[in-house]
DNA sequence: TAGCTGACTTTTGTTTTCCTAAGTCAGCCG
DNA sequence: CGGCTGACTTAGGAAAACAAAAGTCAGCTA
C-alpha cells in the first residue's frame, strides 16, 4: 500500500481520466459551447453571442472541438439561403451530456437564483425531469459517501 | 416560441445553472483539487504536488474553494505532530461527485491510455463499479439522444 | 455585377494566469 | 533555545487568454 501511495503522484498527473477530460473541456467557454450545442445551437455567431465570447475565441474553441472530435462541422443549407457550415455534436460530444447534466444539477441546487432554473430538461418519451445519478453496476443507487477509490488496472500493471 | 428564442440570449448568460457551476469549478486546477479531496488528500503540499500546480496557485485555489463553501478548513493533529489545517469536502463539495464521476467515465471511454484507467471507483457496500447515469424521475434510463430542453420556471415567469 | 451577410481571420493591446525563487512564520524536537 | 518542517506569502517575470475593431472572402440576391 505504501508502494501505491508512492505511485499516486505519478499516475494522478499522467494517467488520470479526469485530468484528460478536464484537459479537453476544462475551460469556461468549451463547456458552454457544448451546452449550446446540446441545446440545438448550430451557427457560428449564435455560439459566440449566446456563450458571451468574442468571435476570435469562438472560432478557436470551435476549431479545437472539431479537432478533438466533439463537434462535427458540416455544410447545410436553409431554403433560399446559401450553403453554410453547422456544428453538430458527435457521439463523443454527446457522451459529455452526463457532465453537463451533473453541472446543471449542482448549479440548480447550490447556485440558482430565486426565480428558479430557466431550463428544464425532460425525458423525451415521458416528459419527466432528467438527473445525473451515481449507480453501481449491481444496480444500487450510490450516495456520495459510499464511494471507495481503489487502484485500477493501469496502476496495478505498472 | 419566438419570444422564448429572443430571450435565450439573455438567460443563457445570466441565469444558467451550468454557467454558474462552471464559474465555480470551471478551471483545470479547481476540478483536480476536488478530485484530490474526493480521493482523501487533505494536506496543502499533497494537493499542490498531486495536482501539479505551484504553491501560490494551490494556496489561491484552496482559499477560493473554502470561500465558496466547497472545502472546509479545519485544524487536526497527528499524534506526535503539531496542529495543522486540513481541507475536507463539505456537502456542497461532495455533491460535485457526479460531475467528477461523469468526467472520469468520459475520460475512461475516450481518452484512456492502453493500460486502462489507474483508478477504479467502487460502491462501498458491494464493491461494484460506480458510474454516472442519466435517469428521469419516472425511473427510466435516459440515453443522450432522448433529452428535450424546455423553458423552466425562471424563464416562464419573466 | 454590385451589394450584402454570415463566417470567420488579423491585429493590437490589455488582463489574467501561472511558475520560479525566495521569504515568512509557527511550533514541536532535541 | 535553535533548527527543522509544513504551510503558506511575496515578488518578479513570462506565457496565455481575451476583447475590440477592422479586414477578408464566398456566394446568394437584386
Amino acid at each position: 500500500m505504501t508502494d501505491l501511495l508512492a505511485q499516486r503522484d505519478a499516475w494522478l498527473t499522467s494517467n488520470c481520466s479526469i485530468a484528460r477530460a478536464v484537459e479537453a473541456v476544462g475551460n469556461r467557454s468549451t463547456l458552454l459551447l457544448l451546452r449550446e450545442a446540446s441545446f440545438g445551437t448550430r451557427r457560428f455567431d449564435d455560439f459566440a453571442r449566446r456563450v458571451g465570447i468574442s468571435e476570435p475565441v469562438a472560432a478557436a474553441r470551435l476549431k479545437e472541438l472539431v479537432a478533438d472530435g466533439l463537434l462535427e462541422r458540416r455544410p447545410y443549407r436553409q431554403p433560399g439561403q446559401r450553403t453554410r457550415d453547422e456544428y453538430l455534436l458527435t457521439r463523443k460530444g454527446q457522451e459529455l451530456l452526463p457532465v453537463l447534466t451533473a453541472l446543471r444539477q449542482w448549479g440548480d441546487a447550490w447556485a440558482a437564483d430565486e426565480a428558479g432554473p430557466s431550463v428544464r430538461v425532460a425525458h423525451h418519451d415521458c416528459g419527466a425531469a432528467v438527473h445525473a445519478r451515481l449507480r453501481c453496476e449491481a444496480g444500487h443507487d450510490v450516495p456520495p459517501g459510499e464511494i471507495d477509490v481503489l487502484p485500477g488496472p493501469g496502476l496495478l500493471r505498472a
